[in-house]
DNA sequence: TTGACTAATGACCCGTTGGTCATTAAAGCA
DNA sequence: TGCTTTAATGACCAACGGGTCATTAGTCAA
C-alpha cells in the first residue's frame, strides 16, 4: 500500500499541539519520524514511544494505522522505494548525451538518493536488522537496486552502440560502476553527515574514475581544472 | 584488553560437554560465537543467551569473562581489529612491485578481510547500530580504517615516485580506491553467501577499473583474457 | 582421598517495550 | 446546541532479555 511518493519528507520534531484528527495526513507524518530515527539509532534500538513523540502523537495512534513495528518498517521501504530514480529513467531516454552526461546524471541522481533522502535510513536498516526482513530484502533487491542497476546497464548498451566502450557492455559489472556511491553512503552511515565527506569533489573523483576504466579513449576524458 | 589476535574463528555450533572448566579458551570461544550470530541478525536482536548456547556455555559465564553485552562488542572489536592488514603492511616494503603488484596484494587483503572472516560482523554492527558506541566507531575509524587507506596513500605515493600516476598522489582519494571492495561488503551483509557475487572475477574488475583511472598509461594494462 | 578454590551453572529478578483497549474528545451534522 | 461517529489517547499488560547470585562441581595440592 504506497502511502506518499514524495521523496522529501515533512520532518521536523513536531510541536505537541493538543489533541487533533488528521486521519489523511498521519501516516505519511509516522514513517518520517520513524525513518529519522531509524536512521540515526537502527531499527531495534528505537522504541514505537519515541517514533510517536517525534510525530507528535501518542504511541497508540500509530496503532491506528500499522499493525505492528514491521508493518510499519515494511509500509516506509515502500513509501519510499522508487521515487527519484523513476523520474530519473523518465528523463534518460530524451537525454541522448556522451556515456558522460548520462552516467553523470544518473550517478547524481544515486547520490541525492543516499546522501540527502531518508531513504538512506532503508539501507541501514536492511543491512543492519535485514534478516528479520527476508521478504523485503528481495523486494529492495528486485525494485531499488534493480532498476538503478538495469539503469547503469542501459546507459553502457547505448554507450556501446555509439561506439564509446572498451568492453562489450555485459563484460562490466554494473555494481562497479556505483560502488563509490555504496562506499560513500557506508561513510555517511558509519560517521554520520560531518566534514570528512566533500559530496562534490567525491562525486566527481567517482565519474572521472569510472569514465576512465571504461571509455574507449580515456585520455580525452576531465583533466582537473 | 587484546585477547586473541587470531584472525581466523575457531567456530563451529561447539557440542555442548558436560561442564568444564577451561579458563584460557573460553573469552576467544565466547567472541566467536558472538560474532557469528551478530553478523547474521545484528547487536540488539542476538540474545546473550544464543550466544551462551553457541559457544557451549551457560549465559551466566559470559559475566565471568565480560561485564556487559556492550563490553563483548568491544572485546570483540579489538581483538578482531588490525589483525590480516598489519601483516600485509609488514609485506609491502619488501614487494617494491609495480603499482598493479601491491595494489592487487593490497585489495586481496582487503577482500579476504571484508569477505571471509567474521571482522565483516563487526562493520555491521557498527554500521547499523554505531550510534550506541561512539568511541568504538572512532577507534575503528582511526586503527582499521585509518591503517587501510594509509597503505593505500602509501602505495600511491611509491608509485608516483616511479612516474607511474598521473595524478599527484594528494589528488587521489584512496576512499575510491578501496569502494569497490567495499560495495562487495554490503553486498554480502545485504544478500548473504550467494551465487551472485563471484569474487575473483570482481576482485580482478575492481583491480583493473582503479589502474585505468590511476596510472599514466592505462592502455597497456589487463585486456581481458 | 579429601578439602579448598573457583569456574560454571541456570533459576530468578526487574526494567524495558511491543502491543491492547476502555475512555475521551474533535468534527460534522441536524 | 446536542447527538453521533470515530480519531486519538495513555494506562495497562505480558513477554522478553540483560544482568545477578546462591549453588554445583571440576581441578589440583596436600
Amino acid at each position: 500500500m504506497p502511502l506518499t511518493q514524495e521523496p522529501s519528507p515533512r520532518s521536523e520534531p513536531a510541536p505537541r499541539r493538543p489533541r487533533q484528527r488528521r486521519k489523511e495526513a498521519r501516516p505519511g507524518e509516522i514513517i518520517d519520524a520513524a525513518l529519522a530515527l531509524w536512521a540515526e539509532q537502527g531499527f531495534a534500538a528505537t522504541r514505537l514511544e519515541a517514533v510517536a513523540t517525534r510525530a507528535g502523537i501518542a504511541k497508540g495512534t500509530i496503532y491506528l494505522y500499522f499493525p505492528s513495528k514491521e508493518a510499519l518498517f515494511e509500509a516506509a521501504l515502500r513509501d519510499r522505494i522508487g521515487g527519484t530514480l523513476a523520474s530519473v529513467g523518465a528523463q534518460l531516454p530524451e537525454l541522448e548525451g556522451s556515456l558522460e552526461a548520462e552516467l553523470g546524471l544518473l550517478l547524481h541522481a544515486i547520490y541525492d538518493r543516499l546522501l540527502e533522502t531518508d531513504s538512506a535510513a532503508l539501507l541501514k536498516v536492511l543491512i543492519g536488522e535485514g534478516h528479520r526482513f527476508p521478504g523485503l530484502v528481495e523486494l529492495y533487491r528486485e525494485v531499488a537496486l534493480a532498476s538503478g542497476l538495469g539503469m547503469v546497464r542501459r546507459i553502457l548498451e547505448r554507450a556501446a552502440q555509439r561506439g564509446e566502450l572498451r568492453l562489450p557492455p555485459e563484460a562490466v559489472d554494473p555494481r562497479m560502476v556505483v560502488a563509490p556511491a555504496i562506499a560513500a553512503a557506508v561513510w555517511r552511515m558509519l560517521f554520520g553527515v560531518g566534514p570528512s565527506l566533500d559530496r562534490t569533489a567525491y562525486e566527481k573523483a567517482h565519474l572521472d574514475l569510472v569514465l576512465r576504466g571504461l571509455l574507449v579513449e580515456p585520455c580525452s576524458t576531465t583533466q582537473s581544472p
